[in-house]
DNA sequence: ATGTTACCCGAACGATCGTTCGCCGAATTG
DNA sequence: CAATTCGGCGAACGATCGTTCGGGTAACAT
């Protein structure tokens, strides 16, 4: 059984349909909220039928799930892709900014899912939604905490060897929310390219609005533009990313409510 | 009818019983999003009967509007109150910053509205709400713009004397990400003061995280001390914000709906 | 051509939603 | 104290929600 899931078109297809309704579920639940999605609504969008989405989830929670789920498992293996061999502290800053954005820009309505509706799943679940978060999150940390080191360090700041956790972790989550805000606004017809956006944020996150900063006029991101128009990492880019090194790190939990789910016999 | 509306203390209640509601509402709204929070529920939570708030609000829309638009004006009649006569660009944006944080600090569910549940509204109602955003995030945007202004003029920087005004948007909405993102994240308990996250978030803004900056070391905070520990502006401050300088901006719009309203008349 | 499997959907069920009607007790007035 | 008004709510209505059941239909194997 290893590599015959690709082999059978019959599974395929239903890969593929499976994907198609996530993303659907996903435009709605952005436009409507998750309680304010309508399963009829969802139908009409998608010309299908309305007991057709219980044979690929059990329940309406289960769609946001499996949305919230893969995508931060997406996102999470994407960034982790892109900063593999890239050294610098504040180049890794951009891969991940850049990184974010383009997940953000291409799939608008999944990102506004993740940042609203945290709480609308039940304890268990939200949990482990909590738990990819966070890896998410330390990774952006991490690099934030690096270069605030190297920069308490070097010559030409205040430099106190020693840097407040809690300080920290005010600036990732300051970053973050730089990042997260720009569903709301962004719009490639008047802001410019995601390149651009990722460029602004970068440099205010390192520079600042005036100061005078060693990194203000970095020279070549003609390296970073090879990567940037890689093909696009989608919500769960199917057969190849189920190898990317993650496995299912959720027992299905409760899956074993009354749904139906009469298919993958 | 100048001033006998506070001398009845019939309709100072019912002010008080209605901002009641609201706040509850808010609390509601935040966790559940807008069409997950039901009438019944908060009727539970406030210990009130269910027909109870349709002799306040004529509908449940309405009680969403009503929310919006008065925390929209509160923050800008406060945060306005708070500017004036602060000429150095770089502490108006720190005014700004700490007035914000400090409403979301003191007004969490009522801030993650305002953010959430933006397009709950009908096209007439959320173009309301829009305009009264639009005219506070023009504060912040005029401020943002100064400074990069004199940074850009100063003899220290590469000094382009043109701004980009794109640049400057994506900078002011950049800002707004980094204070609008704190209610998802900030604790007292773990996270420092609320002066200390604007602290955080001002220098992030003006100095970035590594680069020299002249304004690193400010000085003088004790006199912003002075007027950070004013009373509280509330969502709907009762009685006195009426005659800051704002009048119902928005016409009834859509109040002649069939809404009863057995009251005021 | 025939039997079998997998997929899809129309129709219906029980629950719950926002909203309204009309009565009741308390407060106000003369 | 009697008359009157007003704020409050129990109970019910129609609409719509998520979910399920069972049959119909196209695609495959033999």
């Amino acid at each position: 059984m290893s590599a015959d899931s690709a082999a059978h078109p019959r599974q395929l297809r239903h890969q593929a349909q499976r994907l198609e309704i996530l993303k659907a579920a996903a435009d709605a639940i952005a436009e409507h909220g998750f309680h304010g999605m309508t399963m009829r609504g969802l139908a009409r969008a998608t010309a299908r039928g309305l007991a057709t989405f219980y044979d690929y989830f059990s329940s309406k929670e289960d769609l946001l799930f499996s949305l919230q789920t893969e995508a931060f498992e997406t996102m999470t293996s994407s960034v982790s892709a892109a900063l593999e061999g890239v050294d610098d502290q504040a180049e890794r800053l951009y891969v991940f900014v850049l990184n974010h954005l383009r997940y953000s820009a291409e799939h608008r309505s999944v990102m506004r899912v993740l940042v609203h509706e945290a709480s609308a799943l039940p304890a268990g679940r939200r949990k482990t939604v909590r738990l990819l978060k966070e890896g998410y999150f330390n990774i952006c940390r991490d690099i934030v905490s690096s270069i605030l080191a190297a920069g308490c360090n070097s010559p030409g700041a205040g430099g106190v060897g020693k840097l407040d956790s809690a300080e920290v972790e005010r600036l990732t989550y300051s970053v973050f929310g730089m990042l997260n805000w720009t569903y709301g606004w962004y719009d490639p017809r008047h802001h410019g390219s995601p390149q651009d956006v990722a460029r602004t944020i970068h440099t205010l996150a390192v520079c600042g609005l005036v100061a005078r900063c060693p990194q203000r006029f970095a020279e070549d991101r003609s390296q970073r533009h090879a990567d940037a128009i890689m093909p696009l990492p989608l919500l769960g880019n199917p057969g190849r990313s189920e190898a990317v090194s993650r496995k299912r790190l959720a027992p299905p939990e409760k899956n074993i409510s009354r749904g139906n789910l009469r298919k993958t016999s």
